[in-house]
DNA sequence: GACCTGACTAAGCGCTTGCTTAGCATGTTG
DNA sequence: CAACATGCTAAGCAAGCGCTTAGTCAGGTC
């Protein structure tokens, strides 16, 4: 369960080097994960992260300077990882409808697959410190923008077919975002299954031809 | 601003039996779903509400037993609207494209004029009393099997063209639902025109042929 | 006038919260 | 060996929490 976690919060990171920090920290971490998905951030308490990892409440300020900071740390390196997604899938080699399947597929996908760190990104922005807020707007604001210039290039080469880009943008990533909301372990399909059956759907809703 | 609360939850009741309670439970609880809605239910505390409401904090147990009752209310209320809204589309009369056209319309308009009922509907459903979640559990399955049927009917009727119907059903609930979590009353779409937007989007994903 | 009722407030109770302090082992360095 | 750094725990502090208590006051009833 935190398997899914780490690969959704450092991507292609070996794990003794994921996030640069000691074990110890990482278990902090991934229990601060768990525990906000489930219960929220404000209804989790420094001391319930703690004995998730095995230690006494004080610990934890060896390691984080604050209850926020895990939640800021969770939330930036979950945004990073999800724009470096968009990024690659949209800058891949290709026409349009090929790089947009892709990017629904991979986005849909990471969403499924660490729901756990996509419900914290998602759903706890508002708890974010300001100045942290700020700097998780901006990645978020680069993947909506990556989207719409794929959907911009699509209509441009009259792969695709929408009357309003801006909506569209919001259609496809709305979508991919709200997987996390729903998607447990225990649903039916696999986290790849369902990215593409979503890349067959917003497809069609861009009214691509191919 | 809670005015559209108000319509949200209550749709067709006069403002005078709204919720059957007086002008001051009234007021508190849509001081709760701003409060709610903005920050999140455990983020937010009883002193928040009364305040809001214009009165000290031992006002608010005069009207309400506990805190989480008035997360219940507006739970159960927001819930039992969309249900009401999803099943009169569903069973209107006409065909298949229809139906799921209006469905579309009044389920994203509904989600973006209530956006705040919206978000504590959609996304405070843990933070409830276990019994009051089995019956918001049950209300989101009806809501759920309107859709899921009605897109089985197009696909009998030859209307729509989809080869998973239980993610094509998911995907068209996710998309309204999420207008909840970014919607804000500074969109520059009006809740009615997004509506239409969305209809002609998930039809087209739907395959429909008209 | 005496009494009751219903909506409200001031004050505060018991508890939990995020976080701090003081101290204790262990391993490393001179 | 002494001296120190590191990673941890036990205990607890100030603040804030949901909720309760005791009492005020206006309006109605006899």
């Amino acid at each position: 369960m935190s398997d899914q976690a780490a690969a959704a919060l450092w991507p292609d990171r070996p794990a003794d080097a994921q996030g640069e920090r000691t074990e110890t920290a990482r278990r902090l971490l991934l229990a601060a994960v768990d525990s906000f998905a489930r219960r929220g951030y404000h209804a989790t308490t420094t001391r319930d992260i703690a004995t998730a990892a095995g230690m006494s409440p004080a610990a934890l300020y060896i390691h984080y300077p604050s209850k926020a900071a895990l939640l800021s740390e969770i939330s930036r390196a979950g945004h990073q990882a999800t724009l470096d997604l968009v990024l690659a899938a949209a800058g891949a080699p290709g026409g349009p409808v090929e790089r947009m399947r892709r990017l629904v597929e991979d986005f849909t996908s990471w969403h499924a697959r660490g729901h756990t760190v996509g419900r914290i990104v998602n759903h706890e922005l508002h708890a974010l410190p300001e100045e942290e807020f700020e700097v998780v707007a901006e990645l978020r604001r680069q993947i909506e923008e990556a989207v719409l210039a794929l959907i911009r290039q699509g209509v441009a080469s009259g792969a695709f077919d929408v009357q309003d880009i801006r909506t569209a943008a919001r259609a496809v990533t709305s979508l991919g975002i709200d997987v996390s909301r729903w998607y447990t372990e225990r649903s039916s399909e696999t986290p790849e299954e369902l990215g593409r059956r979503y890349g067959v759907l917003v497809l069609r809703m861009l009214g691509s031809t191919a």
